[in-house]
DNA sequence: AATGAATGAGATTTCATTCAT
DNA sequence: CATGAATGAAATCTCATTCAT
């Protein structure tokens, strides 16, 4: 990652004010990954110019080259901010012990994805052109997601609760219901269920994956 | 669309030759499609220049403008192309009477999907910028598609096969579990599976979209 | 000038065929530099595309190369076209004895602009940048007229019917009035007085020339 | 037109240094409209490139992007530039009084054509093909010089000073009297007369105007 | 640090000319 | 001879990056 020039010429007596000096550059740079992020996911890494980004930041366009070392390196500093996107919803489904527990991963993943719409969208774009973006988003947040979710399915066929599946088959077509729910929204043709609706819709997808759709004989 | 040199002033009396010289044009254009279609599914329209595409079909870059307009024109012709790509997989579940109608149908999608596969690529990419192609290839295509799956289920749910679950959110989750097949494929992550496994892998998929994952107490 | 390809391998005794074979070069030839001087005219020939030459032409673009070196020697063959452009207006103004003699050439001036106006509005076009038709045309042609003007004014100052004016000076005058009425038309911002108007507007203008606007005391 | 960059986001602390640079882009943009006039002239709109304004400029043919939106740009500003070019010489002759006030305009009208010869002459090379040139030129300052004319000649038609002659044909061949005599040095086959003989042609000509050719009856 | 004008490599597109049929 | 598809040089324009202020 780009480090700015730090440290050029400097006597290292200003402990503080250094801080303060590298509070405020991360600042900054978190400001303009934000920006690029909002323009990108309008208009994809290729189609969007360094001046929309300084534009979008409200700064020069000289002044991003302070900050990153080109346009490709803020693109791969956004990547490297959403790793720790899925943390937290793996944190709220803790445990995955239940059926329950599935409805909140869902859940919680649809509220996660509200809250970093624009940085999904960029990423979600560029990781079919850009192969290290597949690599750190795609491969990184979603392998994480799939191996979790593989992984408690094996548990629970282990432990009879669900039938002897293909755990990573099961896995997989688990994540594309997700992807079903909300490739829609990333690309603007449907809206996002709303906030108190989302358990509902929750219960529902997990109610097709646990159940099937087929009628059972009474 | 455009439509190639118009045929202003010809004597009406070659309707052979002309036969022939409209086949010609046809076939170069066609070449350069397919070609166009690789180079985009690597690297994406954006990415792509006109000297790409020009390399990949073996002729020069000014030869590309007597068949088409531009750039753009290109990826709709593309676009234009691939519009009756389901039709096929269609026609082969046609009647989609019972389960095995639907494996058939994923099975069939697989085929249909590995023999387009440039061209599907390349709609797909494009899909997520392009509002054109969003238009054409996403809604036109994957919307037909969507709309057959939503009437079996009510059918079925009507006939008392399938559990009366909301047949929009389901048909939208099948769909997901097929994109879950497929999207890795797409983006060059896993391969294809094997012609001779794939009525094993629809039968797995649909077995667990009509029967769930849960185990039943006997 | 381009002589095609003739004599090429010919034995020759066929004058017959020969000479028909000559007529039908020179029509073709006359055919396309017409079509040519449209188009100039219309757009300018910078502007043209040797595509529009041939459409107008109604041939194909090969086939101008047949008659022609290129496109720069079909401006050189129109301009060549024109070089006996003025010879007939001077022959009836012959002798230009006296007023009416002048308003005589005033009106056929008028008229042979009228009926070669492709052609010399793109000479008029071009003559602007391009030195070589600035010589064929302007220097040859207006020249021509100039001196023929010139030469008449200098004759009747000497037996007394005109003032002792500064005859070149005179004659560069009179041209600038046949320019003031001709240029709108050339450039089509002004329609052409009907032919039947015309002779009075040369009496307008040559009574404005020999006796100016001043009042005379009575 | 194009505006430049424009001023986003800024802090209004700074109206020097931004006068200052608003200065710095008027002074870059009349150099540059300069040049493509100087080149303009030479070769004519249509046979210039933009390679060839930016080294007539001396910067880099990226730069002229920086100021105009286009090469068609650049020809429309030097249109604008010139839009009160008239203004001047009907300053001068403001009154236009009597016979003097004339071949004051006259000299004006050569001295003003000589300071903006570059500018005139690719306007009115360009007016002929151009249609928005050919408004925002020839109409507007011709247009404007020419009513003058007839509204000076109908004045003293009134007053008695001038014969009752046709006022727009007068004013119309007043024109082409100028006409005749800066066209050739617009084309660059005659040089303009030296500044100390103006006032002397302006008066033959003038006198030719006013007085005509005919010799008189003792 | 911040600025934004300058740069030039590279992209798209046009079109006069050639040449195989 | 006629044709018109192919060519590629050259034109216009874009934009990431640099650098003087």
């Amino acid at each position: 990652m780009y480090q700015g020039k730090e440290m050029a010429g400097q006597t290292q007596n200003q402990g503080k004010s250094n801080e303060r000096r590298q509070r405020r550059i991360e600042r900054r740079r978190g400001e303009i990954l934000t920006a690029a992020a909002r323009v990108f996911a309008r208009k994809s890494y290729a189609n969007t110019t360094t001046r929309e980004i300084a534009d979008e930041a409200d700064i020069a366009e000289g002044t991003l080259y302070n900050y990153f070392g080109g346009k490709r390196e803020i693109l791969l500093a956004i990547a490297d901010e959403s790793e720790t996107l899925l943390e937290h919803v793996l944190l709220k489904g803790e445990g995955l012990q239940d059926r329950e527990a599935v409805e909140t991963l869902f859940e919680e993943g649809l509220n996660i994805f509200e809250s970093r719409l624009p940085f999904i969208r960029t990423m979600f774009i560029e990781a079919w052109v850009d192969d290290d973006i597949l690599r750190d988003f795609a491969i990184a947040q979603l392998g994480h997601f799939y191996r979790r979710l593989e992984l408690y399915i094996i548990e629970h066929i282990d432990s009879g609760a669900l039938r002897p599946v293909d755990p990573a088959l099961c896995a997989q077509l688990a994540l594309g219901m997700f992807g079903a729910l909300v490739i829609p929204v990333l690309r603007g043709v449907a809206p996002l269920p709303a906030q108190d609706k989302r358990r509902e819709l929750a219960k529902a997808v997990v109610d097709i994956l646990f159940d099937g759709i087929r009628a059972r004989e009474a």
